[in-house]
DNA sequence: ATTAGCACTTGAAGTGTAAGAGTGCTAACA
DNA sequence: TGTTAGCACTCTTACACTTCAAGTGCTAAT
């Protein structure tokens, strides 16, 4: 769908007016932008309505812009407003003082990104589905308590602590070094599954099966290594915005469901291979975000290991700017991350 | 103060008509109730109005309770429904099917308590200031990347990923140990101090100047063992109840900034000694909590680490549901997380 | 000490009106 | 033929006004 050059005006003069008011456009107002009269405006209004770009709240409103408006313009007709060198510089600073570990940069960019676009944000933990178990450590805690580490090629570390029923005496350590480099060592964790994990536990000897729970628990941290956990920051930004939404208890209530969030969060077949996923209002798959969007970008370091930073908020939110702002701010987690973790992981 | 007998009963059943429904009590309702003629209940509210206990929204209204009329109720007239032996068994297993590492329990709690009692929660990790670090251990990953394992004398285990800038040799690896053994093993978390740090780095030779960030990431993780984080969960639980807030946006936005919170569930001096604190609308330090009531309880396990479950709610709650609530949750928490650290902790 | 009665206050809910913004349509115009 | 002026119509919003119900405080009677 090509609109004319004047259609397409008229579609970006109606979005840049009633983002940052939130009042629907009149063609008196639009009339005197664009030199025509206001009856020319609302003929060309009526038509983009009909062609599903606009629509009225009521029979004698203005116009507003419906998801597919918002598309058709952030798609042909948007000039993005890119950050400033000034910005850039601030926020990688913020970034770089807030702490260096994976899980202080992705927990301070979430609370910056807020801070920053007034959305809430979400941010994934990196993970990487091709990724191998490159290395498993057994501290011995106290007699009966041990510390579980996992590596995984693509420098993702997982530990927890795991409590079995004897004591950890060299024996058992040795027969769990045995089955770890047998079955666990250079798997892909993506290929962990139950029945492996039955299998190698059924073929304990009776006096091994006490690291059963071992077992159990390098399975979960696997397991872990490959799946993202989604994270959600500054949800009561939400509320600012609290009358672009019909019912805003219903979106703060889904967006503290993890595992909606994760689905949500993953990429859709037709953005797969593109950095950034934009998805506006009814172009959601859940019926909670019908009123929001979503600007997501991906993460990544090392080979594969990826993840995604975005923000969820109105439709009618300024993307010229935040969709930079996103961008950016993924870009300067990547390198922070790229830098924690070194060019030089095992593969 | 000392209320007489007939006042205790219109006080209570002010209570107990105003938190269920939201309404304003009157004098008509309590005077079927009691017995009385509707003129004797209102001038014995009036004198109930005078002591602080009630209050009026506007002239012509019923009564509701003062924050120090929901104390006085709580303190002298409530009486307690504990949970069912149903309910706590549902309860327990539900905790126990959700995962065995104390993370897991943690969050798991938060998550259960926050659909039991519709209020928000907010839950801290263990901690204990006692506690001495009584393990370190460094786990080579890649040349240049280490993990680094931290255990306390009560079980709180605390680990990152470590860059450091040239290869990890089993030189470096002893001279770790070596400033580990003498400066950071045995030392209680309580006492490490930025100063201390400082002396150790600058103490260092040249050649072992490399392994300054393995110290400084060592000296975070003790300072993170040795205090708590607070993490809120279902917030959006508060939302349902907006109508007894002014501005529910204050709050939502005062939950998020995790110090605040930090210092919200700290247990003030009048309750350092009890198991619970309750903490009803004006009482709280908070402006912003002055609508809110917080119910918190420890969890304790081990010689001394324990840490705080607790839900925030309007003023207008169930106390005398949510307080068995709470205090019940808690006590399952303790008890497996006992049950994972076990008995056997190192002194 | 308690109660009945009454004047008074207040908020909630509903009604009617007027203003304002915007539309769709028709007819005139260049 | 595309554009515009004009006009009748629709819908929202704000405001003033009324009415109703609930509840109070106070006074006088019991």
């Amino acid at each position: 769908m090509k609109l004319s050059a004047r259609k397409e005006n008229i579609l970006a003069q109606v979005v840049e007016h009633y983002i940052p008011t939130g009042e629907p456009v009149g063609s008196k107002a639009l009339s005197e932008k664009l030199g025509y009269s206001s009856a020319t405006i609302r003929n060309e209004m009526s038509e983009l309505c009909e062609l599903g770009l606009l629509e009225k709240n009521h029979a004698s409103s203005g116009r507003v812009p419906t998801s597919a408006g918002y598309r058709y313009y952030i798609d042909n007709l948007m000039n993005t407003s890119p950050l400033g060198d000034m910005e850039c510089a601030k926020l990688e600073s913020m970034l770089r003082e807030g702490g260096k570990t994976p899980e202080k940069i992705l927990e301070n960019a979430g609370g910056l990104l807020a801070r920053l676009t007034g959305c809430a944000t979400v941010v994934t933990t990196p993970s990487d589905k091709q990724a191998k178990i490159s290395k498993v450590e057994l501290i011995p805690a106290s007699s009966k308590t041990a510390i579980l580490v996992l590596l995984t090629s693509s420098g993702i570390i997982k530990n927890c602590v795991c409590r079995i029923d004897i004591d950890i005496s060299d024996n058992i350590k040795d027969r769990f070094k045995e089955i770890v480099d047998k079955y666990f060592l250079k798997a892909k964790v993506a290929e962990l599954s139950e029945d492996m994990l039955e299998e190698i536990i059924g073929a304990l000897e009776n006096e091994d099966y006490a690291i059963k729970p071992l077992l159990s628990a390098l399975y979960e941290l696997g397991r872990e290594a490959g799946e993202s956990k989604a994270y959600v920051e500054g949800e009561s930004n939400l509320l600012a915005h609290k009358d672009a939404y019909g019912d805003i208890t219903e979106l703060m209530a889904f967006l503290q469901q993890r595992e909606q969030l994760s689905r949500l969060v993953s990429f859709d077949e037709s953005t797969l291979n593109s950095r950034m996923s934009i998805l506006i209002g009814s172009e959601n798959y859940f019926t909670e975000m019908e009123d929001s969007s979503v600007i997501l970008s991906r993460y990544a370091f090392g080979h594969n290991a990826m993840g995604t930073i975005g923000i969820i908020g109105p439709t009618r939110i300024d993307y010229s700017k935040l969709i930079p702002d996103v961008e950016y701010l993924t870009d300067v987690v990547g390198r922070l991350l790229a830098e924690h973790y070194g060019d030089d992981e095992e593969e």
